[in-house]
DNA sequence: ACATTAAGTGATT
DNA sequence: AATCACTTAATGT
């Protein structure tokens, strides 16, 4: 294992000692179930080694990635659970072979009292967390953009009865909630696909 | 010709 | 898929 201080070289000299007196290690295979959303949380996990996949499960096997954690970071949802004394609302999945210490719950608050890199850690981390599952709640709320694009052109064609469609990938950027780099690439696969003829402006459907 | 606006691209997260 | 940082191409004046 590398040590804490390569790993988290902004704790100070302290919190690392006490990290080494209060921790747990604990170690897990490559595919190893860490965390099941039956499991109640007690502990936040500080990563020294390898990923884990955090996820959502229903029970017939469909699962939402949250997000992945990786070495050198915590996980952000299992401090809004233990919180709550709640069962956890997430499963954990070791990716590789991974390696974390475990800290009790009841030195989360002592600490962030008590240390400022502790506080910023934690702090850095759920931003950095949020921001993920904010992408991935994209990708599930708006998935498949392809097909919406195609919708967006088809209905744009028949309302105006014609194949000559008037408007700015900026335009349909933002009708779709997207971002115009993303609609010109998409634009350009059909084009390339001779679904459609591009030019300034205008969006020419083929057939 | 020159400025403005639309579109294309590669790299990065 | 989004953002950034440019580049390139069309158009308007």
């Amino acid at each position: 294992m590398e040590s804490l201080h390569e790993l988290f070289p902004y704790f100070e000299k302290d919190l690392i000692e006490e990290i080494k007196v209060a921790g747990i290690e604990k170690s897990f295979q490559k595919g190893e179930i860490i965390l099941t959303q039956e499991n109640y949380i007690k502990n936040i996990p500080l990563i020294t080694k390898g990923h884990i996949k955090i996820s959502r499960q229903d029970g017939v096997g469909n699962e939402i990635v949250m997000y992945y954690i990786k070495k050198g970071e915590t996980c952000a949802s299992t401090i809004q659970c233990c919180e709550n004394r709640k069962k956890s609302n997430i499963s954990a999945e070791a990716e590789d072979e991974v390696e974390l210490i475990l800290i009790p719950l009841e030195y989360l608050e002592k600490w962030m009292m008590k240390y400022d890199s502790w506080k910023d850690f934690l702090l850095i981390n759920y931003r950095e967390k949020f921001g993920q599952m904010i992408q991935t709640l994209d990708k599930v709320a708006f998935g498949n953009l392809q097909k919406r694009l195609e919708d967006y052109l088809q209905e744009k064609s028949s309302v105006n009865k014609n194949k000559e469609i008037t408007v700015t990938h900026q335009q349909i950027a933002y009708d779709l909630n997207s971002t115009r780099e993303v609609i010109s690439r998409y634009l350009k696969k059909m084009e390339l696909r001779k679904k459609i003829k591009l030019s300034r402006g205008k969006i020419k459907l083929a057939g």
